[in-house]
DNA sequence: CTAATGTGTTACCTAATTGTTAATAGATTA
DNA sequence: TAATCTATTAACAATTAGGTAACACATTAG
């Protein structure tokens, strides 16, 4: 999905705020939809579906609080994610609206570099922002690879795998059956710049048929490595 | 707590604006205090021990910046939410206000109905305002979190937890099972911009673990924090 | 058949990460 | 004001992940 793909909308009672936000936001190419109020967040949630909502905790009419529940119950808008504003307060716990069914908060006040990057990061949750794809939970056969987890699960057994060995697993499996030559592994797993000797890689596809079963790794000699099942 | 007793101090220096929304307010049902500059406002906020603060800005004699910082300091009025009244589009307003320890800050021109909205939604924090209970309990496993008393009881029993402890916990909890990076931890318990040390983390799971249970807490080694059980 | 090339395996080293304790400064409470 | 609590840091210990060397094994070309 590209950026200019996502909506969001905004909601604060203050006019101010809306055209600061909205204006940074659109800047970065997203579309903006704003409102007012609880109830026309409400509105304009089902009408326009938005990716994410950034709203303000403490609006007339109805509040934060109440317009998330609200909108928390809206089938279409269950993937949505919601964001609040709050007042600037000590306590996560008691700011964060998780009851609600919020997913974050941004405190205020607001510095735009901040919202911004923020924003980016929660928009990251979604699949294929600018190609880079982030679904976090992956199933092939009786394998299930939870990446908010970071643990697969194999017939119902969890295993934990360390950090180089479940970014290769996972990418492996992110498409069963496609060969991932060592330069394409390298270059995901260790980061382009990473010079690492000759037999990194084999010694990671090595503890990984050891942890998880060596029928699932196929070797392609002189091309790379794949993962079937 | 009842809405008559709530006790809402407004501060202006504009007799007609503290006429006016003195009226609206009380008609709402709660105890309208006035003072009419910084410094009758402090005294004022020390002998009342008001709820809710609502204050000009700009006034004579002493602003309501200033004011708000002396009111701050005061222990008794710890809790007392401060929240400003300011003319439009001053946003140099809202970052300083915030400064002084505002929570929120309300834009003139006053429209009643906004305000008397917007001050509902702040009281909304104050226990059963109204009978409506806001009590939240997260409950997981034998372990139950009270957000409101900081407390959490494991098989019966109450533990009460520092602050950051608490916190660190509530947000892990907020998800069993997600790793939780440092840097999502940094900025959810501690707040986006402050900076501490390698290991303030570590420490605060480490008294987590004392506390509650080793075997809750699981490390991700390079990834982060999660808790099971 | 033998050399050349690519991969598998093991054991080991070390650098990065986390755990632990105690000390200190700052808050909070009595 | 003293007496506690908290949050943070510093210093050091423990752990583990990641990487490599060294060599075994396999495959293919000539």
């Amino acid at each position: 999905m590209k950026k200019k793909d996502i909506k969001i909308l905004l909601v604060d009672d203050e006019q101010d705020i809306l055209e600061i936000i909205g204006y940074n936001l659109s800047q970065e190419g997203y579309q903006i939809v704003t409102a007012s109020n609880g109830k026309e967040a409400i509105a304009k949630a089902k009408k326009e579906h938005p990716q994410l909502i950034i709203m303000d905790v403490m609006m007339p009419e109805m509040d934060g609080m109440e317009a998330c529940e609200n909108i928390r119950k809206i089938p279409e808008l269950k993937e949505t994610i919601i964001t609040f504003l709050t007042a600037r307060s000590e306590d996560y716990s008691q700011v964060a609206g998780f009851d609600a069914g919020a997913d974050d908060y941004i405190a205020k006040p607001i510095k735009p570099k901040v919202l911004v990057s923020k924003v980016q990061a929660l928009l990251r949750r979604l699949k294929d922002v600018d190609g880079v794809s982030s679904t976090t939970t992956l199933t092939l056969g009786n394998i299930e690879i939870n990446r908010e987890e970071y643990k697969i699960i194999k017939d119902g057994k969890g295993i934990i795998l360390p950090r180089k060995e479940f970014e290769l697993f996972y990418l492996l499996a992110t498409k069963p059956g496609k060969v991932f030559t060592r330069e394409e592994i390298l270059d995901k797993v260790w980061g382009n710049e990473v010079v690492v000797g000759g037999r990194t890689i084999d010694v990671h596809i090595r503890k990984l048929r050891e942890k998880i079963g060596d029928s699932f790794f196929k070797t392609i000699k002189g091309v790379g490595y794949k993962i079937e099942f």
